[in-house]
RNA sequence: GCCCAGGUGGCGGAAUGGUAGACGCGGCGGACUUAAAAUCCGCUUCCCGCAAGGGAGUGGGGGUUCAAAUCCCUUCCUGGGCACCA
């Protein structure tokens, strides 16, 4: 602990005494225990379900505190709600640790689910933990695999041979979406690539419609990122005639956006990957070809990007037909041109890409223009145009502007049978395979005869053995485990293996949401009823870092299921909030960055109520910040001071003189104050609500002092104090609520309504401004009408000083706020 | 390189066209105390001024407007995302 602000503040309460036996009593009363029989309206808020990484620590008080005070508030808006929380348990940090230490993964992981457990009750949060969902169990990743076995037989889960991204460091396969700048996004080891027997989703079956953002109510940069990592790009494949070659295949087709360059293409670029670029190659071209396609293969992820300044390539010795204008092209390999996207060769046009033209200017390869850029001279180019322009030297589309050749030429190429009009993605299918042991197994049996077969969903789950060796070899660890991998064929009982590989835990994420409708249903993954009831979340809450990984693929599987007829929804979170990390020495706090701030030195100190409400007060939630602790005493100052005021005796007011003013000073300031808690909250402005609930204790200080008002108003005023605190501060809110005389539970009651009547101030501060500048305050009343308030800031003081002597040009009248004297 | 978010007192931040700096931290002064802590009260953007008051001020420059932290252009800086996607 770092500061001395921890020593300073002197309790009137004992915040552990009381915080520990309302959780108790919340606990035996089962105040918070979700039926699904309740008559309310439903609303299912969910925080993003913890890594059982070790301690909660202050990061996860960050995440977990405002989406509570979320759950609270809607609760007390009159919701049945649903807050549920469990743990993503399977995973490599649990393994990798294990590796070191020797322990199992399954023992640590459940000590670590025991301990958080604690942690997070003695947040003071509202979960339901009937609910809870560990996804290491049985019972719940048997529906992985029972949904993965759906997925198998509607064509959505396929086994593929295909090179995929390696993390020599975790010795297991990635999916692109783990790939961060060439490098895994758990350990940063340069990724390279293997190629290899992988299962995947077909995600990218979904692309279309996983486009489609415009019913989600999400943050606009999360809706952008996922569109751009989608990458949808509208244009035509064409092919280029290879017949000369005497292959089978008398056709190479390429993908191009911009079919209006075609009678540009004076080359033709292929993939250093791509199949065909063995039997292009000329004898005399070998082994040229085979030395710089060695050499890209074994290059990393990260040395591939960092070509970007130097473009590479040899020729193949083979030539192509450009159908067009019937002109023959060189085919070179290049690495600049990948293999996973489009069809893994491109036509280069380099007057009209800039790639192209670099690579065409380092070989002296030929620049043709056929998009005339408006006012050009016909001279060189100096880099590529990329504009739209006039077509020329394009055959019979000469003249046109380029954005009618587009058409034109496609409808051209595509009467003509040479290609066709298409859509390409960079989204990728999801690869799931992993081959490390800490995750669902993948149901799947090999057999000689039968080939690839299903496990039968009687059989399942299919068990991860506990006796497993679980040390890296590049193999699954289960491939180790004879007892595991040796089993009858279920068709024809004759030996056969089992698949080793485990699933990614992204599968397990990507449908959660789901179980906790119905968490112990053992009949599917889900209680369809249940589901239905609950689904879809209301708001989700959880950091950016899953915007293109878990949110992306947890609307895939909901619109998977939707098309297996198992849910009738097409989003999964229909409203996003995107909150911040609260970071350590810049970095976000995680346990292997060993950058972690324990709250338990705090808790103990000042309570949990002062922990989350400092987290939710250092600033907009979805903004995060930098730990300090500099202010933590501050809001337990102001927390002893909320319990004091609660229990002053009003019965001290009775009896003395009665003031009108005061009682409606103190309503209204009562109604303006609910106003602002209750849209603040709504807008996760925790912080502006907490401001306001201060200034409101000041008022009452200030009021209590002024005196005038009777015991009534001043009691109406505090319970409605503390209602309003009640979701941010669930002990102290209770405690005061039992200590001024109310029936259990504070968290059982409605939010007080505000009156726009009564919250309408009487009075307000007329500023004057002359030529826009400052120059008086006048109270005056609301109904003051225009004229009046002209002359009143005409006449004013400050007014006239900065008048006399000048004419005034203009006088501008803004209702209820100010008048502005134009003078010179 | 492209896209997004941001830049406001000593600090966290408030204000989304109309009183810049709410609320809190820290600091200063005072009350209480033998003293300290805690607590309570007052002050606290900067500059000039004893004061009244005046001037400057929301990264820099320019603009729109009666009026700009807020809108527009431009530029710098910070954070995040994407990056040979044909």
């Amino acid at each position: 602990m770092s500061t001395t602000a921890m020593r300073t503040t002197e309790f009137r309460y004992r915040p552990n005494e009381i915080e520990a036996k309302w959780r108790e009593r919340w606990a035996s009363d089962k105040l918070y225990e979700v039926r699904d029989d309740d008559p309310r309206p439903k609303w299912y808020e969910l925080p993003m379900y913890p890594y059982p990484s070790g301690d909660i620590h202050i990061g996860h008080w960050y995440m977990y505190a405002p989406s509570d005070a979320r759950a609270r508030f809607m609760r007390m808006k009159g919701y049945n709600v649903l807050h549920p929380m469990g743990f993503d348990a399977f995973g490599l940090p649990a393994e990798n640790a294990a590796i070191r230490s020797g322990i199992h993964p399954l023992k640590s992981t459940m000590d670590n689910i025991d301990r958080m457990r604690g942690q997070l009750r003695a947040m003071g949060t509202m979960y339901d933990w009937d609910r809870e969902i560990v996804t290491s169990a049985p019972e719940y990743y048997r529906w992985n695999q029972w949904l993965f076995l759906q997925l198998h037989k509607a064509g959505l889960a396929y086994r593929a041979y295909a090179p995929a991204n390696w993390c020599p460091s975790c010795n297991t396969v990635l999916a692109n979406e783990q790939v961060i700048e060439g490098l895994c996004e758990r350990c940063d080891t340069p990724v390279t690539h293997r190629d290899m027997n992988q299962w995947f989703f077909r995600i990218t079956k979904y692309a279309d419609e996983l486009l489609d953002v415009s019913k989600l109510e999400w943050p606009e940069k999360i809706r952008i990122m996922q569109t751009n990592w989608i990458g949808r790009s509208a244009g035509v494949e064409i092919e280029f005639d290879i017949s000369e070659h005497g292959l089978e295949d008398k056709a190479f087709t390429t993908f191009t956006t911009r079919i209006d360059t075609i009678y540009g293409a004076t080359f033709v670029v292929i993939a250093p990957e791509h199949p065909l670029v063995e039997k292009l190659t000329a004898p005399e071209r070998r082994d040229e070809v085979n030395a710089y396609v060695g050499q890209a293969r074994r290059q990393t992820e990260v040395e591939r990007l960092s070509t970007e300044k130097e473009k590479t390539g040899v020729f193949t010795g083979a030539y192509c037909v450009n159908r067009l204008n019937g002109e023959r092209v060189p085919i070179l390999v290049a690495d600049y041109v990948l293999l996973t996207y489009g069809t893994g060769v491109v036509m280069a046009v380099p007057a009209h890409d800039q790639r192209d033209f670099e690579f065409a200017e380092r070989y002296a390869l030929p620049i043709k223009v056929v998009v005339a850029p408006p006012e050009w001279d016909g001279g060189e180019l100096k880099e590529a145009y990329l504009g739209e322009g006039t077509q020329v030297n394009s055959g019979q589309f000469d003249g046109l502007p380029s954005s009618e050749g587009m058409e034109r030429i496609a409808d051209h190429v595509e009467a003509n049978g040479w290609g066709h009009r298409t859509v390409n993605y960079r989204l990728r299918d999801w690869l799931i395979s992993r081959q490390r042991y800490w995750g669902t197994p993948i149901p799947i049996i090999y057999c000689d005869e039968c080939g690839e077969v299903p496990v039968p969903q009687e059989d399942l789950p299919v068990l991860l053995p506990e006796d497993a060796e679980f040390l890296p070899t590049g193999d699954s660890p289960l491939a180790l485990h004879e007892g595991f991998v040796n089993v009858e064929c279920p068709n024809c009982s004759r030996p056969a293996r089992r698949e080793t590989d485990t699933m990614d835990t992204f599968v397990d994420s990507s449908w959660y949401f789901l179980r906790y409708a119905s968490p112990q249903y053992s009949d599917g993954p889900f209680d369809p009823q249940a589901a239905k009831q609950w689904n879809p979340v209301d708001q989700y809450t959880g950091g950016v870092e899953h915007a293109v990984m878990h949110l992306l693929y947890a609307r895939f599987f909901t619109k998977a299921l939707r098309d297996l007829g198992l849910l009738d929804f097409d989003e999964p979170f229909i409203r996003l909030f995107s909150q911040g990390h609260i970071i350590a020495g810049s970095q976000k706090m995680s346990k292997s960055r060993g950058n972690v701030v324990a709250p338990d030195e705090y808790v103990s100190k000042v309570g949990a109520d002062v922990v989350r409400c400092y987290l939710m007060f250092l600033g907009p939630w979805d903004q995060g910040g930098e730990w300090s602790d500099s202010g933590i005493n501050g809001m337990a100052r102001w927390m002893n001071r909320v319990w004091e005021l609660a229990q002053r005796d009003a019965r001290a007011l009775d009896g003395l003189p009665q003031d009108t003013d005061a009682l409606r000073d103190m309503s209204r300031t009562v109604h303006k104050t609910i106003r602002r808690v209750v849209s603040d909250i709504e807008r996760f402005k925790f912080n502006t609500a907490l401001a306001a609930l201060m200034e409101f204790s000041n008022t009452l200080n200030r009021v209590w002092e002024r005196k005038g008002i009777d015991s009534g108003g001043w009691n109406d005023a505090v319970e409605k104090m503390l209602l309003l605190l009640a979701p941010m501060a669930p002990h102290i809110s209770e405690e005061l609520w039992e200590r001024t005389g109310h029936a259990f539970s504070i968290h059982d009651q409605t939010l007080p309504q505000w009156d726009p009547a009564l919250a309408a101030d009487e009075v307000f501060t007329l500023v004057v401004q002359v030529n826009g500048r400052l120059r008086d305050r006048i109270e005056v009343p609301v109904s003051i009408t225009e004229e009046e308030a002209r002359n009143v800031a005409l006449e004013s003081a400050g007014a006239q000083q900065h008048i006399s002597g000048k004419a005034v040009a203009r006088v501008i009248y803004v209702p209820g706020k100010l008048v502005n004297i134009v003078a010179s």
